[in-house]
DNA sequence: GCTTGCTCTGAAACGCGTTTCATCCTTTAT
DNA sequence: ATAAAGGATGAAACGCGTTTCAGAGCAAGC
C-alpha cells in the first residue's frame, strides 16, 4: 500500500503539497495538484485514516452509549444520531453496556484515549459525578434529564408526564391505579414515582407495592405483568406504562382472555411506536429519532463551540388520545 | 496529557520498556515495571488509541453495514455481533446504509483505509462482484447465502423456507396465496418468489401480482396490506410474511374489524419475535442474535486465520405452530 | 524603485506507540 | 572452565499524514 510520501516523489512534489491536494488546501497550482492526482490515482492510494486521526487529533467518531439497542426507544435514537452523524461525516461507535459501570466507564475511556471525538449518553447506570472528569476530554451529551450542568442534554420531564397521565385517568373517575416502569433506581422512574405516590395521596388511596411493576421492556414483560394482575383479589383498573412496547404487550395478552378482561384495564403507554397506533393504545408522542438527531447536534454544537455553555433541551410532551382508557362508572 | 517518552523519562528507563510493560511483554525486571506503572499513575497517563491503532496497524473494531436499525431482526443481529466483540475486546462501527449503494461502499472503503479490521454485512444493496475487491483489504462476513466463495457467510436457505410454509398451507388447503416481502430485487426475495411460483405451478393457479407486496417492514405496512386486501373482490385466503413485525401488524388490523375478517386470512410469520408468541402468529424460528454472534465469530476467525477458507454456514429452519393457520373448508 | 502582501513550496518537526536489531548480562549445559 | 541459550534493555527506524515555519517568486501600491 502506498503511502504519502511515494506519492509526494511519484508526483515530484513535497509531501507537504500532496497532503494540501488531500486536504483540499488553496496554494497549489493546478499542474501539480494534477500530477498529485494522477500519482494518487496510479498508485491507487487512499490515506490511512489511523494516520490521520493521530495528526489531526480528531477521529470523526462519536461513541453512543446505551444499554442495549433491540429495543424500538433506543433502535429509533441510534436511527437518528446515525442520520444526523452521516450528514456531517461522521461515525458511530455503538457502546452497549447493559447497564453495566465498568463497560459505562470503559466508553468514557475511549473519549480519554482520543479514540471518539465525543459520546452520547442514552441511557445509563453510572452517576453523573463519575462520569463529569471525562468532559474535560470532550463534548458528552445526555439524553436525559441532568442535574449536573457541564453536559448539554435532551430530555422530556416525566415528573410532568406521569402527572398529566394520572390526571387524565382520575378525570375519567379512576382511583385504583397501577405503574410499570423499567429499571427502578433511575431518575425518571424516581421522578414518575413522585407523581405517582403523590397522587395517590391526593386521592387518599395506599400505596400498594404489588401494584408497581419494574423491569418492563418488552411485549413479554407486558404479557406477564397482565398474567400477574389476573390472579389477584384486588386489581387496579388502570396501569401506567412507561413504554408502548410492553403497553402493547399487555393489551395483547388482555385479549388472549375475556371480553370482560378487556375492559378492565385502562392503559396509557408511552412512545407512540407503530403498534400503539395499530391497538389503539392511548401514549405520549415521543420520537426517539429526533432525541437521537438533536443529541448530535448538540454534540457537534459543543464539539465547535468548546467555550459556550451547555445547553439543556426540554422537550414538550403530547398526549395522543386513542381508545385504551375506559371511564370508570362512578 | 503525557505520552509514552514523558513516562521512559519519569521511569528512567526506554520507550521501549514503556511499551513493554504496556503490552505484558515478559522480559522486563519487576523493579522496572514497578518504576513505569508508578510514572503512568504519577501522569495519569493512558495510550493514545489512534498512536495504537497507526503502530500495531489494527484497531479493534468490526464495522456493521446494515440498512437500519430500528428493526427487531436487525437489532437483533446488531446485539449478537456486540455481544461477541465485547468477548474480544472489539468495538463495532455501526453503519447505516438505508440500500444506498454509495453509503456502502463508503462503509468498505473504512476496511482498506485501515480503519477496521473487517465488515460484517447484514444485509445489502451492492453485487457481491463490487464488494468482493475489498476482501483484500481484511474479512468480509455475510448474514445472508452469497454466491460468491471468497466471503465467510451465516444464512438461511429461504427458498426452502419458503417452500416449506406453502406446503403447510397447501396441506392446510389453502389454494390462494399472497405474500409480502421485504426489498423486490433481493436475492433473498427472488428464491423465495421462485418457490412460490413453483407452489403457483404445482396448483395449477395463476400468478396475481395484486397479492403480493413488497417493502414490508413494519407493524403499519402490514396493517396498510391488510386494508388494501379488504378493499379487494377476489382475496387470498393465506399469506406468506416475510417478517413477523408485518405479519403482526396484518393480525392487529384485522381484529380491528370483524371477526370474520380474522378468519379468514391464514398467516405465517417469519423472526419468532416475542409479539408473534403473544398473538398465537405462526412463524419460522430464526434468532438474528445468534446469527450475530456466529457472524462475528466467523469475522475472527478468518483474521485470525487468513489462509483458511472462507466458512458457509447454513442454518437449519423451523416452523413453530401456533394459531394463525387455519384449515380450509374443502 | 522599493515596500508590502500574497501565492506557492518544501524541509523538518510533530502526533505517539511498536518493532527490529544490536548489545550486554546471566544462567545452564557440557 | 566455556560455550550455548536466554533474559533484559535501549537506540533507532517505522507506521503515516499534518502542521509549522522559513523562504522564494511575483504583483500591486506608493
Amino acid at each position: 500500500m502506498a503511502n504519502i510520501r511515494q506519492i509526494a516523489k511519484e508526483a515530484g512534489v513535497s509531501v507537504t503539497t500532496v497532503s494540501r491536494v488531500l486536504n483540499g488546501h488553496p496554494y497549489v497550482r493546478e499542474d501539480k495538484r494534477q500530477a498529485v492526482i494522477a500519482a494518487m490515482d496510479q498508485l491507487q492510494y487512499t490515506p490511512n485514516r489511523n494516520a490521520v486521526h493521530l495528526a489531526k487529533g480528531r477521529t470523526f467518531m462519536v461513541a453512543v452509549m446505551l444499554p442495549f439497542a433491540n429495543h424500538p426507544y433506543f433502535s429509533g435514537l441510534v436511527d437518528g444520531i446515525a442520520y444526523e452523524a452521516l450528514q456531517h461525516q461522521y461515525r458511530i461507535i455503538l457502546c452497549q453496556t447493559d447497564y453495566n459501570i465498568s463497560e459505562e466507564e470503559r466508553v468514557l475511556q475511549l473519549l480519554r484515549d482520543k479514540l471518539v471525538d465525543g459520546v452520547i449518553i442514552c441511557s445509563r447506570q453510572s452517576s453523573w459525578h463519575d462520569i463529569e472528569p471525562y468532559k474535560a476530554y470532550g463534548p458528552v451529551v445526555a439524553c436525559e434529564y441532568t442535574d449536573v450542568p457541564s453536559f448539554s442534554s435532551i430530555y422530556m420531564d416525566h415528573y410532568q408526564t406521569m402527572k398529566h397521565a394520572l390526571d387524565v385517568l382520575m378525570d375519567y373517575g379512576h382511583q385504583r391505579i397501577g405503574y410499570c416502569l423499567g429499571r427502578p433506581d433511575s431518575y425518571n422512574s424516581d421522578k414518575r414515582l413522585l407523581a405517582y405516590r403523590e397522587a395517590l395521596q391526593q386521592l387518599g388511596e395506599p400505596f400498594r407495592p404489588e401494584w408497581g411493576f419494574h423491569h418492563c421492556y418488552n411485549v413479554e414483560d407486558g404479557a406477564e405483568v397482565i398474567r400477574t394482575l389476573l390472579q389477584m383479589e384486588e386489581r387496579p383498573t388502570a396501569l401506567l406504562v412507561a413504554g408502548d412496547q410492553s403497553a402493547a404487550g399487555m393489551m395483547l395478552e388482555l385479549r388472549n382472555h375475556s371480553e370482560a378482561d378487556i375492559r378492565s384495564f385502562s392503559i396509557i403507554g408511552f412512545d407512540n411506536l407503530p403498534i400503539a397506533k395499530v391497538l389503539g393504545l392511548t401514549t405520549f408522542d415521543l420520537s426517539s429519532y429526533d432525541i437521537g438527531r438533536k443529541a448530535f447536534e448538540l454534540f457537534k454544537y459543543q464539539l465547535d463551540h468548546p467555550d459556550d455553555p451547555p445547553e439543556h433541551h426540554e422537550l414538550p410532551f403530547r398526549m395522543i388520545h386513542r381508545s385504551s382508557v375506559y371511564r370508570v362508572n362512578a
